[in-house]
DNA sequence: TCAATATTTCAAGAAGTATTGAAATGAAAT
DNA sequence: ATTTCATTTCAATACTTCTTGAAATATTGA
């Protein structure tokens, strides 16, 4: 038993802890919808209703589980969701399901285009 | 403001927070890969090397939170995940990318589609 | 009925996470 | 230089969740 798959496993799960609480899943939605560009850190404590000090505690969260990006610009801080890592994550969680049966695994790879179609329109 | 998407998002974070847990999350993987058939509470405990009164905790969070099924078969339970249930978790993750852009939008659904695609051969 | 098996329930201590407001940092404008 | 603005850091308290083992439940087989 050499393999290495902890490193993911682990990185998965504080991705996941991460999403897992209210204020912050408002927060990587709100982050989402506004795309690549971001949102400023201020701007986001309106839009989410959250203490700086506390979004600032929580976007910390995110971009340490590396859901979130952030860049400076003058004195704010912007932020914007990694949707590349979002993915992966989805891959980690449904990953070698359905016992390796070819018909389910199509199944579940419909399902998960039809979620992902659904939410972008 | 009368729209109620209150309900989903508790359910989203129940649903995240179920994962966010390093046993649950092996757990739920080894019920994504064991496919609709299920497993056993007890096979599950030997797989994922869980105490049956632990597993048994983290199984009735899983399930409280609809990302797995139970049914009982003489004196076993068998549990199963939800995938439909899944799909729906990573579609409301998503949901609203993208400021509306649907260039954007493209993208993102082919990289979900690739990495469902990716975790299921 | 009795014993064995599979699983859940319970209680309590241990460990981890959230929230708060005040103070600190760092960048821009005056 | 000083002030203002955006954000983060800190420390303390409050809160939730985990884990453990022992006891309870429920089902099957002898």
């Amino acid at each position: 038993m050499s393999d290495r798959p902890e490193l993911a496993e682990a990185q998965a799960c504080a991705q996941l802890s991460a999403l897992a609480h209210e204020g912050r899943l408002r927060i990587f939605r709100a982050l989402v919808s506004a795309g690549p560009k971001g949102l400023a850190a201020g701007v986001l404590a309106d839009k989410v209703e959250i203490s700086p000090s506390n979004l600032s505690a929580h976007l910390a969260v995110l971009t340490t589980a590396g859901l979130a990006q952030v860049t400076k610009a003058g004195r704010q801080r912007i932020y914007a969701a990694d949707l590349a890592a979002t993915a992966e994550l989805v891959s980690f969680l449904v990953a070698d399901c359905c016992g390796g049966d070819p018909d389910l695994c199509r199944d579940v790879t419909a399902k998960l285009a039809v979620s992902a179609l659904r939410a972008c329109n």
